[in-house]
DNA sequence: GATAAATATATGGTTATGCATATATTTATA
DNA sequence: TATAAATATATGCATAACCATATATTTATC
């Protein structure tokens, strides 16, 4: 189980902050919108999500070819309460807006030409 | 401006989530009650400080020979209910009965024999 | 074979920690 | 009141561990 210092570390760093408050936003996302969002190399995001993944805040579930990413349902009940404030703390300190645009122009899912 | 990833690297270590979540839930306290609290040496609870007075997370003030900290009241809006959901957090996971226990039985302040 | 994702490896940088020491303040004593 | 001793806190330095990142390569899927 998740201890909150271990939980905040996954939030300390940058990217790893931007993929998690993307996700809490978004719900679910492949790593090729998650670069394509944040606009970094696919081995550095790819990177920050395994330890995400392996402490259980993240769950990934392959579709074809295509990995995606989603919070835990499962994290501690405490979890949520923070994470929601962290993503009004991600749109208060503006944070988010290129992030977002960036992930909304190559909508139309990996399908459209998302990851090439 | 602390950024909300900064915020989290703060609480990251569990050192200073410690007291971070005792001086959020009492107040202020000089560096010797920290010390006290979370049994660890001086010198480590000192360096843990530092930081976190200088990125703004933490006022300090000398009384005579003490030093007190306190939560800085001049955060960031989105910084509080992340503390106070930091809190619960620790409470929950119960990571706060002995800290407290120890702070509360060398109570009678820096005043009774808390510090030496 | 092309695309998506993960991993291996090397490297530079940061961080935590212990120990010793410095500084500031208070208390005791002559 | 000057001096010495004790207490509280901060910091310099050395060391070891950890972390972020880049590039190259590998694995999996279609």
């Amino acid at each position: 189980m998740i201890t909150p210092a271990q939980f905040f570390k996954c939030l300390s760093d940058e990217t790893r902050f931007r993929c998690v408050t993307l996700l809490q936003k978004e719900g679910k996302l492949c790593v090729c919108e998650l670069t394509a969002a944040l606009d970094l190399s696919q081995p550095k995001i790819s990177r920050h999500l395994a330890p995400l993944r392996q402490c259980g805040l993240l769950l990934d579930s392959r579709e074809g070819q295509w990995v995606y990413y989603q919070i835990n349902p499962k994290l501690p009940d405490w979890a949520f309460p923070i994470l929601e404030n962290t993503v009004m703390a991600a749109d208060k300190s503006g944070q988010f807006k290129n992030d977002l645009d960036r992930l909304h122009n190559v909508q139309g899912k990996p399908e459209a030409v998302v990851c090439s």
